[in-house]
DNA sequence: AAGTCCATTGCATACGATTGCAATTACACG
DNA sequence: CGTGTAATTGCAATCGTATGCAATGGACTT
């Protein structure tokens, strides 16, 4: 029965109703009695009629789509976290429209402009930073925008991070205690608040212990510019003893140079700890002590947030960090008598 | 000046024309003077308008957006080509609305139904078995569908796949010039065109040596699965010279077994053939062997055949395999006298 | 200068649903 | 049995754009 389209006419027709009431079955919270709506069920389902979601959203404008912008899906961290957030407002009965941007910074103007046509709900970005105009914009079309992994100073926008300085901080105490004098950081993008925050809980870690780092090299969330800085730092005359990289993609890039370049021995010449603990750092080959991002807490957190803020609009812009735990693997040397 | 929505009528105000003259000129291929145009798109500019196209999706029935259907994520390659498959759609005005599936089979009939639903002009299933039920619901519903890295007999559903059937008689090929000869295959799930045909070419191109391999497991596309396979076959008395893996995905399972569990060495010991060439591989940790599937040219294949089939509609399903190469790395002895 | 033809433009309608309003019905209660 | 109240239901307008049709005007031909 290749009879095109069916509509809520077609089904009225069949039912015996008028269309509005059709329209009101299948909308929740409209009157219907469970008479009309029985026939209507059933015209419904021997039509194989179901409602047109565009039309819907034409009227009510609201599309019950969420616009997701994401940069890099190489870092294992992101294709994880879109399908957790994707089966999650699945299940809310959103779907997700994939926007992708080429870099973190440019043509996203255009790209969020696309989002707002094509009436998305809200938006979500992940690692990708968005300006105060961009900000405001989304703000005047009242479309909420919820930064994902990435905070964003100044702008309202509300943001869901994990304790980024508590985990560098945590890192710091670690490697300290496990008998670590010099400590590198390859950092994550200074250009991330991300990365940033990071870096200062190391360095704030490393000073309660009267210490810091012996050299910080910004990695740019990428691995061949981790690999150069991994090189360079295991060069240099003094070598560190450990080296804080600021995510695990490029943490493994750095493990790589250093065992299979240089053949050093990790965690025998050097500690590496990473951030994130993306699947793999778990795999035998890197067996990666990294600080863990706890993604279904901050996926279920920016559902909430996102969602609550499409409920009611101008509610403040809230930040979520969530805490994670620093997760003790092979790629460091462990304090005496810590836990296995 | 959060005046809400601007509309077409607005503009036409604005630029002292109809509606109508608004809609020409920002839908090309419909006659507007060169006078109009200017005024209309002078006005456009100062409102900041643009249509919408929600609206222009209920009109024409076409919404330019395409049903991506995935199931797992944590196999790099699917992102991978996620990534190379909304650039390209979104140069071609397209976007990507994304809908998991859980596993390979179930619930996807629903999601389908969603898909339909949504008015997306064509889908495209990575990974993802559609039966020959939904497959002609999505014809009678006018509906390309084409299935990326995974093939379907009867349905008439169009197919992108790597060249399987040759890239396995490569890896036997290249194993049995290698001085391998007992051989055992840690399959891609049986259910899968796509590990079958890899398997039926690794069968093949063994017989023609006058071998055949010593033991086939499925593997299930799964870390776990493949883990256990692997363990189960270096347990046997006669272990293999070389494991053939239906996928890099697992393959790095099994070598973190047999390296690191089992304390073999690879090559040494056995060697480790993949499929797909993910970026992964060539990280040093694995430096694998295998067969690489061409990402891009599936993708601007897929994305040609989708678009094709959007604009003439009824054309009939095309298989497309694109062959690819098999990569040398060092998971797997080599020939005597091979090319580094 | 008259007639042809084509490009441009406005009017009005359609797409498929939601929803305010008013009319109708059903129901309960005194 | 009358009346008041609440629940249903239909009518008609609406969302923002595309497009068939007819009218207009200008350019060109002979």
């Amino acid at each position: 029965m290749a009879q095109g389209k069916i509509t809520s006419l077609d089904v009225a027709r069949l039912a015996g109703v008028s269309q509005s009431a059709v329209s009101r079955v299948f909308t929740k919270g409209a009157s219907a009695s469970p008479a009309t709506a029985a026939k209507v069920k059933k015209a419904a389902l021997e039509l194989g009629y179901r409602p047109n979601p565009i039309a819907r959203a034409m009227i009510t404008g609201k599309s019950r789509i969420i616009g997701l912008l994401v940069a890099y899906l190489d870092n294992q961290f992101y294709p994880i976290a879109l399908e957790r957030l994707s089966a999650a407002l699945q299940e809310r009965g959103y779907h997700i429209l994939v926007f992708m941007a080429k870099n973190s910074t440019d043509g996203i103007e255009e790209i969020v402009q696309e989002l707002l046509d094509y009436q998305v709900d809200g938006i979500i970005a992940a690692s990708v930073s968005v300006n105060g105009a961009l900000a405001e914009r989304c703000a005047d079309a009242g479309i909420p925008v919820v930064l994902f992994n990435r905070g964003q100073d100044g702008s309202g926008l509300s943001t869901i991070t994990s304790a980024n300085v508590e985990g560098g901080r945590k890192v710091a105490d670690f490697l300290v205690a496990g008998g670590h004098r010099r400590i590198a950081h390859i950092a994550g993008w200074s250009g991330s608040s991300t990365g940033r925050d990071r870096q200062r809980g190391l360095t704030e870690g490393l000073a309660a212990h009267g210490l810091e780092p012996t050299h910080i090299i910004d990695g740019m969330y990428n691995r061949d510019t981790a690999a150069g800085a991994a090189r360079q730092l295991m060069a240099l005359p003094d070598p560190p003893h450990a080296i804080f990289v600021g995510n695990d993609h490029m943490a493994f890039a750095v493990m790589d140079v250093i065992r299979s370049d240089m053949g050093l021995s990790i965690p025998g010449d050097v500690s590496i700890v990473g951030y994130d603990d993306v699947p793999l750092a778990a795999w035998a080959a890197y067996d990666l002590t990294t600080v863990r991002q706890p993604v279904n807490r901050m996926v279920e957190a920016t559902v909430e947030t996102l969602l609550g803020e499409i409920d009611s609009a101008d509610r403040p812009g809230q930040k979520t960090a969530i805490e994670g735990p620093l997760i003790l693997r092979g790629s460091a040397r462990k304090p005496i008598g810590s836990m296995p």
